[in-house]
DNA sequence: CGATAACGAATTGCGCACAATTCGTCAGTT
DNA sequence: AACTGACGAATTGTGCGCAATTCGTTATCG
């Protein structure tokens, strides 16, 4: 297979092995590329389990505690914000935490619409782990500094291109 | 406790830091780099929800058609090697598509442990509009055929160290 | 042989993720 | 003040993802 790169002319040449011009080997790898990135946070998910089973967290509910220790008293709205996920799914996954202890939820007095949430005291303690979890993952990677920067840049970089696809042109017909 | 803690440019405070120096910002790029493979992933979900849509299939369903195409009258056992996917994901999956007359599953004669998955005319019909979508995938990334492979390539080596770290210590208590 | 272990799917239960809808609250208009 | 629209959370329903268990089949060993 040949490696001719920089083709950005992809137009309407349907069918796969058509052998047409790079763009076909680019729009396969593009493939490739989302299961792998698929398979990965599957693998981070599973690496991360036995981890905060100990604490009693899920990696979601990691994730919320993370935002909450770095901003108590947020709404769920900004947290939702922080981790790209909605009600539907902040809701219930914060009425766990609730339920065991970590945070509490409560309507601002303020604005009746918004709900406060608040670490309580056992939830401020779990960040004692959080050394821990993070040594952890960093040696499951296999990745030193050079590489993690390196690879955050550029899955960041795909993140944006992601994001501003779907932005203006979230529409369906 | 008069913790209020609203610094967020530090992070080695708490019991975060307590150990050592260059490491501890490797640990936390590990902690962010996981969160971005996440939020990409669902990323990519969503790219990929109104094409798929258009065919009837959800991100899951598609990545097992995908292993179909290349090689029909998989057991359920093989394609989930090919996912790391277990049964309990793919059998409720595996009769949707089922349902929606793309495949057939059936006992192997020779061995009633094993069920074979083959694609039906429709299922190989719909083989036609991969080349659409990936495209469209391709187009939304916004990356060259360089800066797809080199993503791949790293975050390839990344799954290979999650992996063989799940591998040898997938150990609970 | 017959008991037993290993195997492959299926099932159960829990927790996301997300679309779509509902509900109470607040803001802007007349 | 009543009407209207926007807003933030909660709810409903579907589909993964995975641990744990169950069930029927096959292989192995005494």
């Amino acid at each position: 297979m040949a490696q001719d790169h920089q083709d950005t002319t992809h137009q309407g040449m349907g069918g796969i092995g058509a052998g047409k011009g790079s763009s076909d080997q680019a729009a396969l790898l593009s493939n490739q590329l989302c299961f792998s990135i698929y398979s990965a946070a599957h693998l981070f998910n599973r690496t991360y389990k036995p981890l905060l089973d100990r604490l009693g967290l899920t990696y979601p509910q990691y994730l919320v505690m993370l935002v909450l220790w770095s901003g108590d008293g947020l709404t769920v709205k900004a947290i939702g914000e922080q981790l790209d996920l909605d009600s539907g799914t902040l809701t219930p996954l914060l009425k766990r935490l609730e339920a065991a202890g970590l945070v509490s939820r409560q309507r601002d007095p303020q604005n009746e619409r918004l709900v406060r949430v608040t670490l309580t005291g056992a939830g401020r303690a779990l960040r004692d782990h959080l050394g821990t979890v993070q040594e952890a993952i960093l040696c499951a990677t296999g990745l030193n500094l050079d590489g993690l920067k390196a690879l955050k840049t550029q899955v960041d970089e795909l993140r944006a291109g992601l994001a501003a696809n779907l932005g203006p042109a979230d529409r369906d017909d």
